[in-house]
RNA sequence: GGGCCCAUAGCUCAGUGGUAGAGUGCCUCCUUUGCAAGGAGGAUGCCCUGGGUUCGAAUCCCAGUGGGUCCA
């Protein structure tokens, strides 16, 4: 096993004079100029020595010290590069939120498939760290929303076989420069080299790992330098602290981070980070929420925010005993402090959570229960909790606005109506929780039992109501609740016990062979109006199914992809005419699915099937239009969440936050007719990516990220977007375009289906033949039909209405006046028997009037099988039920009800009048039971 | 992407295979002319849609639609 110690011994720290040391409190190793430093200069092994002494030459504000940093690689020949947004999932789909300036680059840059924007570079990345939630506010150093500021040089192996395969090659530089970087920047702003410590940490991270450096300066941790050069490997030399064994790659890659908020936090000294970042909003919110100290009580909270770094949930196991000790270190009572503390930490917290939502709603992140939009409601409604606890009396959209206004969002008015919306949202679901909790503590308050855990989980995870919310309102009813300890793994638990992941595995069955054909070439780009060309046969394969997999040196066939399927056609030769029925691509390569073989070597001539290729054309391009429209109508956030074309219709899913009305219907529907009016160009390009992004941004990347230096870009109108689709050449040959429905499939996402050309006319020729013939039954004319409709259907109610009255009363008649029903005595009991050919209606009203009169009634009925209705008057001594359940059974089925009224029958209507001859004996039978 | 919950009167919700309910609101009358007043009577329902099981489904099963919620 090697160790990475000989990774850290630079010539830089031999020639500037470090020492390399050992703490002893944490054991770690670390460099430093100072020869009488003993502890490696980190909380807990050391204290913060800013607070009050600023770091540096000079005061920075947030907007300042990015700049400086910026500036100073700039002028050290990195090309500054504009931040990413904080999605990461717009780009990648393994992580949802941007977490370091590396994300930006993986994992296509930093394997070397594609060239970085620039080598080296400097950029200041807006962050999102989740997992910090608990830490914002309490330690006065955490925040979730965070830029990071970065170098990054990309270095590739040259004593490798083939060094040209990847897309940078050589080095830019490596650990020595990066750390004299870092040293000559602290000089820059005035910092004495001698109180920077540079600890050994090896990173490891996404299957990649590297020595590293984290820097501190008085007690703050201001920057982590990794060199990433290791991935995973099970036979690699390198042990790293995962427990994983790693190995050199032919990359290697610089990878700096240092927190902008902690540098503008050390260089003005304030007792917390957020009080240096965002002043303005720590101002406004503390005079909101009418927080007013007295000096003495500023002066506890000053001391206590020079110790709060040691209330790390992460590192202090018990938060509350790290607060004891800052409070008997301070002198004052943990109560006390706590009282004083708290309501700031909340403050803290708000701005902090305030910025984070607005860099994700400014990034068109929608509120859902999926994916980034749940982050963002959760985040919103954990911030909604502290504004409502610590009584801050502003709206949520003003409060993110603001935040929003200081980062130079121009969607601002999205942003508010987005908040306001789900605010709303959340107020409403609270106040189906309270009715919920008050009902269920209702049920406890006469027990003396609390309310069990097993309810709590079901209110939090079906309903959203946390378990603290349950204790408060059940408190007001007088109930105890039972949380349990391990409340929130009982909830992960019900979810592991309904896991169950199937793996579908794709098959692929001559996958490998196909790995040595060359990619063909694809002749649907260079003319996409053209359907016959002429090639040449490189491989067919026989499938199981029978059909032939036919491989092309060039082909106009397009392969399924990007939502819209394949094209169909013919494949002939002199002998055979093969249909082709599908056409995939895998790895470039494309394979056409033949029902005939044309032969290996042949020539082919290819015909794809124009009217179907012109329809999903049509799709494509509309396709487009309509997503453009959609954003005009909805909102700059409405970004595709996935599509399907098709030949009589298309769909398109959309992210949105509310359901679409009948009006934005009609207006994205004008909008985009007005596109295929103007009868645009339809243009496709081949940009370099790097410039692409930098045009028009990652919106380019609705459909998927394309992999490459180059990627195809097709504009229709306005829209910009990176598409391997074929499209019609004009927006007027899209012919017309007619949305068909909208649903709303998921939270936060609304499907748009629509169709165009033909297909719009076929669509519209639908929906008009359902309403003539609507028209045709109602007999009106088609304008008629709604307010007919409507009229009908009322006049329908009242029908059934009148039916329900005519058949009380014709019961009535019935029972009373004279009739055909047999009457029996039973001991004394009047029992009328009775056949009455009806519904179930007719027989309970003809019972319930006969039981009025005083008798125990039988009510047979010979329509849709046999069915019987018994009623028994009370204290009849008949049991209904029991009477209905031995005369079910001579008709074939079964009965039951209540021993005062009781119904029942059977399929065999012949039996009935001879089971209601028999009914005077069943009836004595059951009465002298 | 996955899990769970819900859909019944205008509103909030009970409802256990056997005659669809409560509170509130609405209408009428009475009492009182007093601030969320009291009393009596009355009207309100395709029990979300479509299948299935059953003699019989608001109720059980399946699918769909709409909504809620938790997790990755």
């Amino acid at each position: 096993m090697s160790d990475l110690e000989e990774e850290y011994r630079l010539e830089y720290f031999e020639e500037h004079g470090f020492h390399r040391k050992q703490c002893p409190e944490c054991g770690d190793h670390f460099w430093t100029l100072d020869p009488e430093q003993e502890t490696c200069g980190e909380p807990p092994c050391d204290e913060y020595s800013f607070i009050d002494d600023a770091g540096f030459e000079a005061e920075f504000e947030l907007g300042e010290m990015r700049e400086a940093f910026l500036s100073f690689f700039e002028e050290r020949d990195h090309e500054r590069i504009e931040p990413y947004p904080v999605a990461a999932n717009r780009w990648r789909d393994d992580v949802l939120l941007t977490q370091a300036s590396i994300y930006d680059f993986q994992p296509l840059v930093t394997s070397g498939t594609t060239p970085p924007p620039a080598n080296p570079l400097t950029i200041s990345q807006p962050c999102i760290r989740m997992q910090d939630i608990d830490n914002v506010g309490v330690t006065g150093r955490h925040t979730m929303a965070f830029e990071m500021m970065a170098h990054h040089a990309f270095n590739a192996r040259e004593d490798i076989d083939d060094p040209g395969q990847y897309a940078y090659e050589g080095e830019v530089y490596w650990k020595e420069e990066t750390v004299a970087y870092c040293m000559e920047l602290f000089e820059e702003l005035g910092a004495d080299p001698a109180e920077v410590t540079l600890i050994e940490d090896p990173w490891v991270g996404g299957g990649n790992a590297g020595p590293a450096f984290e820097v501190i300066y008085k007690g703050a941790e201001l920057a982590t330098l990794v060199f990433m050069q290791f991935e995973a490997d099970p036979d690699g030399e390198y042990e790293m602290k995962d427990g994983n064994r790693y190995s050199p790659m032919d990359t290697y890659i610089v990878d700096t981070g240092y927190g902008l908020e902690r540098w503008t936090w050390v260089s003005q000294g304030t007792p917390t980070v957020y009080e240096a970042v965002y002043p303005e909003m720590i101002d406004f919110l503390t005079d909101n929420a009418g927080i007013d100290h007295t000096s003495e009580e500023e002066a506890i909270v000053h001391k206590a925010a020079k110790l709060a770094g040691r209330m790390d949930i992460d590192e202090a196991k018990d938060v509350e005993a790290a607060r004891d000790d800052i409070a008997a270190e301070i002198g004052v009572e943990t109560d006390r402090l706590r009282e004083l503390v708290e309501p700031l930490e909340s403050i803290y917290a708000i701005a902090d959570h305030s910025r984070t939502l607005a860099y994700m709603l400014g990034d068109g992140i929608v509120p859902s229960n999926i994916g980034t939009g749940y982050l963002a409601r959760m985040v919103l409604r954990r911030t909604k909790r502290l504004v409502d606890d610590v009584g801050v009396d502003a709206p949520m959209d003003e409060l993110v606005d603001m935040q929003a206004e200081r980062l130079g969002y121009s969607n601002r008015d999205t942003i508010r109506d987005v908040v306001r919306t789900e605010v709303e949202r959340y107020r409403e679901t609270l106040e189906r929780g309270r009715r919920r909790v008050e009902q269920l503590a209702e049920e406890y308050e006469d027990s003396d039992d609390p309310i069990p855990g097993a309810e709590l989980v079901e209110l939090y995870d079906s309903h959203g109501i946390q378990p603290d919310m349950v204790a408060e309102i059940a408190a007001e009813r007088g109930v105890d609740v039972d949380v349990p300890e391990d409340f929130y793994s009982a909830v992960a638990e019900r979810h592991e016990a309904t896991d169950a992941g199937a793996d579908s595995e794709e098959a692929t069955s001559h996958g490998e062979r196909l790995v040595d054909l060359p990619e063909t070439e694809r002749l649907y780009y260079d003319d996409q109006e053209r359907m016959e060309f002429e090639a040449v046969v490189l491989e067919v394969f026989e499938r199981e199914d029978g059909d032939y997999d036919v491989v092309l040196d060039q082909t106009m066939f397009y392969p399924e992809g990007g939502g819209q399927p394949p094209d169909h056609g013919t494949l002939s030769t002199e002998d055979v005419t093969a249909d082709v029925t599908d056409v995939q691509i895998t790895d470039g390569v494309i394979v056409h699915t033949c029902d005939a073989d044309p032969g290996t070597g042949d020539f082919v001539r290819g015909k794809v099937n124009a009217i179907r290729r012109r329809r999903l054309m049509q799709h494509h391009t509309a396709t487009h239009i309509v997503v453009h429209s959609a954003r005009q109508v909805l909102g700059e956030h409405v970004r595709q969440a996935g599509a399907q074309k098709g030949t009589d219709s298309a769909r398109i899913d959309v992210r949105h936050y509310e359901r679409v009305s009948r009006e934005e219907v009609k207006e994205i529907e004008r909008i985009a007719n007005d596109i295929v009016t103007d009868n645009g160009q339809v243009t496709q390009e081949w940009p370099d990516r790097h410039e692409a992004e930098a045009e028009y941004g990652f919106d380019l990347y609705q459909g998927g990220i394309p992999e490459g230096e180059r990627i195809r870009i097709v504009q229709v109108d306005e829209d910009v977007q990176a598409c391997g689709g074929t499209h019609v050449s004009r927006t007027g040959d899209v012919g017309a375009i007619k949305l068909l429905s909208t649903e709303r499939i998921q939270d936060g996402v609304v499907r748009l289906t629509f169709a165009a050309g033909e297909a719009a006319i076929g669509a519209t020729q639908r929906t008009e033949d359902a309403l003539y013939e609507a028209a045709e039954v109602l007999d009106v004319d088609p304008e008629d039909v709604p307010e007919t409709a409507e009229r009908f259907f009322e006049e329908w109610k009242a029908r059934g209405k009148e039916i329900e009255e005519l058949q009380q009363e014709l019961a009535e008649t019935r029972a009373s006046g004279a009739n055909e029903g047999d009457e029996v005595d039973l001991d004394g009991t009047r029992a009328v028997i009775q056949r009455v050919d009806g519904g179930m209606d007719e027989l309970r009203a003809t019972a319930n009037a006969i039981a009025e009169d005083g008798a125990v009634a039988v009510v047979g009925s010979a329509t849709g099988g046999a069915q019987f209705v018994v009623a028994a008057p009370e204290g009849s001594g008949v049991d209904a039920g029991a009477v209905v359940g031995e005369l079910a059974e001579r008709v074939g089925g079964g009965g039951g009800g209540p021993p005062d009224f009781a119904q029942g029958g059977g399929p065999d209507a012949d039996a009935l009048d001879g089971a209601l001859e028999s009914a005077p004996d069943v009836l004595r039978q059951i009465k002298s039971a």
